[in-house]
DNA sequence: GTGGTCTAGACCACA
DNA sequence: GTGGTCTAGACCACA
């Protein structure tokens, strides 16, 4: 199955749908035009509430990243970032940033936080790599 | 100043403020045995409440970055994570992976994430280097 | 009922009932899984402040006794505590030294001492046993 | 030196010196009759206020442990606690308990904590002991 | 001066 | 329903 939720995590079930739906996305598992999982089995196989996952299909329309075609379901868009290049780098700035600095305060040093980092990217490229195989 | 709070954010207060303690030390702004800024003056400057600024050095306290004398104040302690291996790897993992998710969103590929990685990882370390030669 | 509040014993209340969740824990009266009161019914049962109950709640999940499910509520963990070893024994001895001085104070020698620990440890076994042979 | 105070602790300076006082009363490092060190001289060695000691001694004169003649100085009481065996024994369980319930907490096994007990009431009869010879 | 505890009450996020 | 955040303000303990 494409997503996975993990309900001891504490970050909301909903986010972590959409985050994943995002993923997917940006790995290519998931193209322009593509079908997502109708709300009430996907609800139902991740054992969650619809209005969950309706909640993170929400949130992902607001952003444009899908659409709903009432009836029909809800289809990938167009990737369109609507951030600039720089405003993109630094976003992610922020977000490498905040790993670095737990790496300090974990005493984790660079050798093994690299290890790490490129572990995580295997992990995230493996999982859409069998997504994409599925299609 | 040295802390700054974004309102609009959505994350909460006393998370970005602990955050940007954590960023000082990392960076080397604050340095084993300094003092923090007294809860009072700061919550004052920050506009925050009093009892913000305290869950933000509660939290810090309890992760065994800060720690506080009775009557005195708050100081930073020597960099030594109260937390095994295994937690410590699992925290690590959760930033890593927002990390890596975010530059997916944004459609930053495999080797140019792995270059700003690295370009932070320099960035901290020249700037804590920096500080402790000015001593 | 589960937890009682001495208000004059000086102690902190949210410390007192972090104190009796954990005591319910090693006594095997809350196990694993287990969900704990909620916050409000609690707080109003206890005649105190929702925050103070939280604030013990809190103090409980940074710890690793209890972890709480958004939205759901908050349950008794594994028993797995995150610090490192070190960590462990100086908390430890912390509380033993306590109870040391104390005998100290109130003139018992070393042989009644230890048989009173061994007393109170045969206790909690028998008693978290018993719990868990009823299942 | 009798007492040491540690500014890391957490606890008040105040009770760590009056515990120890109390200490060692009880191991008889101090006998009734015996003077108490005096108020400045001691300050000035363990590099607290005056006020500190001062409050500690006033506490364990109003619990009858020493008692004040003026311009003499401070002196140990015959050694009477006011409470029944059976009160005493509640007393101490109390803090036994405390202590059992952390190492189940913290994965410290009966072997292992009883060998922590033992190990702390050596140490603390070695520093009354060696205070004895002080004398 | 310092930090800690607690309340009353508002408002939010989530399932 | 659940827990989390934040404020305003009182009162306390400590150095």
């Amino acid at each position: 199955m494409m997503f996975q939720i993990d309900f001891k995590s504490g970050k909301p079930v909903y986010l972590q749908l959409a985050d994943q739906v995002r993923y997917a996305a940006a790995s290519g598992a998931l193209r322009p035009g593509d079908p997502l999982p109708s709300i009430r089995p996907l609800a139902e196989e991740l054992r969650v509430n619809r209005n969950t996952v309706a909640k993170a299909y929400a949130e992902l329309e607001s952003q444009g990243v899908i659409e709903t075609a009432p009836g029909k379901g809800c289809f990938l868009k167009e990737n369109n970032s609507p951030f600039t290049k720089q405003v993109r780098q630094k976003l992610l700035i922020t977000e490498i940033d905040e790993a670095v600095v737990m790496a300090h305060h974990l005493q984790v040093d660079r050798d093994r936080f690299l290890a790490l980092v490129n572990e995580r990217l295997d992990y995230f490229e493996r999982k859409s790599g069998a997504t994409k195989r599925d299609d």
